[in-house]
RNA sequence: GCCCCGGUAGCUCAGUGGAUAGAGCAUUCCCCUCCUAAGGGAAGGGUCACACGUUCGAUUCGUGUCCGGGGCACCA
């Protein structure tokens, strides 16, 4: 067996050195190849003559026949043409596409890595829900794309640092607390004050009983007292809820903390079952609140301030992101002293290039799309480079059944929870399915679909096909090591080689799903690979009588698996053997 | 009003600066004495929203228009 030959380049390389041996005045051009839809087109084809014809100033064709005249030889390509208005056309020796099973079963778990990454560091931040209920399914596509993203730049040479941004510190916790504490005094027999506008999810509940199983009444206070001063829901709900808040501090002194804690750890520990259950971990689940409690806010607007980047109107302090393409200045510290969310963001960020990263990917909903500039600006203001940061943007997913849409709102508590979906469709379908779609196109989620064990569902199609192969090998009982040494020349049928093709066209894939953040390329490569193993299972018997042509094509459905699994895998999706 | 995302087969959606635009579902027909029919094969189905521009070449890039969806806080 010869060593392998990486096609595109061997073809690529070939046609460069024809060019400057024909062409010398056409200086130095990369160039290109195509996979050409026709079949008849060949295998690949190069538009490079019609490219360069009118800066050469001469005929597409008469320049591509000069650069054909001087194609060195090569025991890949069978034979060469031009076709229309200047196309080289190479159609490829079968064992082109054949050398690929060895190399497909040497590299085993490592076909389809690249090295573009070239070793840079890289820190993926997704999800970063609030622990303030259950992730819902909007979070699981962030959670699937996010997953599925870094698998995909840790194959492509990157070091990938996943993260979780917790936040911890904001108003919306002390909503959670306030939440928990008023279902505890509901618990202890108070006279509910629970306000429309808290956190109405029966896990507040759950979490309230908890307490209250532990504590008894220990932290039972009048709730009536609690709406002494307070302003009239009707007129202002914040506000109401807010003095709550702010009654609750009062009235549990160091105790409101321990509901604040209770509460994050709680919910926290939620996410972090559901997501691993989901298939999805992180590196560091990062505290908003050590942003704080270090002193990094306080730098970071130190450092704006010092670049002449704030400003105080109103009684509050501005970010002049109007400097950097935003819409409006935007407020870092309130009225009331508090900082605002923006200000410990760009403490985060900041935090992140100090780590040393190389790059920083953001996966937010796309509803914060318009935060962007803001940030950027930001990074730009404290005299850091916007471009290390891409934000990858996700649209919302929403749920049919039965044709229909499912309800969902996010405060009322009437949500789809990401556990419900799973336990309902499965975490392969589910994870499947949410990256099926581009990430920031809306997507519909057919439940039922998701739920089919039938050939409509593409995730049993593509599971399938893997558990084929293992229920032939299985059958065919051999030792799969010894395939490495098959004859790999018979394998010639159309549907091998279409097969084949598939394969080889695997490592692009990645690499280009890679470079676009799109893992949904991956998802449909696989679909194609499924589709071409089943149209071979058709066409061809494996376990046949001839023992070399059987070896030869147990071999390629072998590297066949191998290829399904190294893909399922990339996505979080298992490989079963039988179904 | 401004900003994002979209408009491709009846439906849900891929796709690409190239030569005759694809898949699944749905419709019609065919294939298990044979390694799992959760499979395969075939047929029909299109003004790639519209106009103008860039280009040897545009469904793809740019501009404009129309139609959907989302976003525009001292919330996170």
């Amino acid at each position: 067996m010869t060593a392998y030959t990486d096609i595109e380049s061997h073809l690529s390389a070939l046609l460069g050195y024809a060019l400057r041996e024909a062409v010398p005045e056409a200086g130095a051009v990369t160039v290109d190849i195509e996979r050409p839809r026709e079949a008849s087109h060949g295998d690949y084809a190069c538009s490079i003559a019609m490219k360069l014809s009118r800066s050469l100033r001469c005929n597409p064709r008469q320049l591509a026949q000069k650069i054909l005249a001087a194609l060195p030889p090569s025991p890949m390509i069978a034979r060469s043409e031009i076709a229309g208005a200047g196309f080289i056309n190479l159609h490829l020796h079968p064992l082109a596409w054949q050398q690929l099973v060895p190399h497909i079963l040497a590299l085993g778990e490592q076909y389809g890595h690249h090295d573009s990454g070239g070793g840079q560091s890289v820190l993926v931040e997704f999800v970063s829900a609030n622990p303030t209920g259950p992730l819902h399914v909007g979070h699981g596509r962030g959670a699937a794309y996010g997953a599925s993203l870094s698998n995909l730049l840790a194959i492509s040479g990157f070091r990938v640092f996943r993260e979780y941004y917790v936040n911890d510190a904001g108003r919306q916790m002390d909503i959670l607390a306030l939440s928990t504490w008023l279902r505890y005094l509901e618990h202890c027999g108070e006279p509910s004050v629970f306000p429309a506008n808290a956190y109405q999810g029966d896990y507040v509940r759950q979490m309230a009983q908890a307490i209250h199983l532990q504590h008894g009444d220990r932290y039972r206070h009048s709730s009536q007292a609690l709406l002494e001063h307070a302003p009239a829901y009707a007129d202002a709900p914040d506000g109401h809820l807010d003095h709550l808040i702010v009654a609750a501090k009062q009235t549990l002194g160091d105790n409101y903390s321990y509901f604040h804690r209770f509460a994050l750890n709680e919910q926290l520990a939620d996410c972090r079952q559901d997501l691993h259950e989901f298939g999805v971990s992180f590196d560091e689940w990062f505290s908003e609140q050590s942003l704080y409690d270090n002193g990094t806010v306080q730098r970071t607007l130190d450092v704006l301030e010092a670049n002449g980047q704030l400003y105080e109107q109103d009684g509050a302090r501005w970010f002049r992101s109007t400097r950097y393409g935003d819409e409006k200045d935007r407020v870092v510290q309130r009225e009331n002293g508090l900082f605002t969310y923006f200000a410990s963001d760009i403490a985060y960020h900041l935090n992140k290039l100090e780590r040393g990263f190389d790059w920083l990917i953001d996966i937010w909903g796309a509803d914060h799309h318009g935060y962007i500039p803001r940030v950027k600006g930001a990074m730009e203001a404290m005299g850091r480079n916007p471009d290390q940061l891409t934000i990858a943007l996700v649209q919302f997913a929403v749920l049919y059944r039965n044709g229909q849409k499912a309800a969902m709102s996010t405060r009322s508590g009437e949500f789809v929870t990401l556990r419900e979906l799973r336990q309902e469709v499965g975490n392969d379908a589910a994870r499947f399915f949410y990256v099926l779609r581009k990430s920031d196109q809306h997507l519909d989620f057919d439940l039922d679909l998701a739920k089919s064990r039938s050939n409509d569902n593409p995730v049993y199609y593509i599971q399938y096909a893997h558990a084929r192969i293992c229920r032939v090998l299985e059958q065919w009982g051999g030792d799969p090591t010894s395939l490495d040494e098959a004859d790999i020349s018979q394998l010639t049928s159309p549907s091998e080689l279409d097969l084949l093709r598939q394969l080889a066209g695997y490592p692009a894939t990645i690499r280009t799903a890679a470079r676009e953040l799109s893992p949904h390329l991956v998802a449909y490569a696989l679909k194609d690979i499924a589709a071409a193993l089943h149209a071979y299972y058709n066409a061809e018997q494996f376990l046949i009588e001839d023992t070399s042509l059987r070896d030869a094509r147990l071999a390629l459905i072998q590297a066949t698996r191998v290829v399904l699994r190294n893909g399922l895998t990339l996505l979080g999706i298992s490989c079963p053997e039988q179904m």
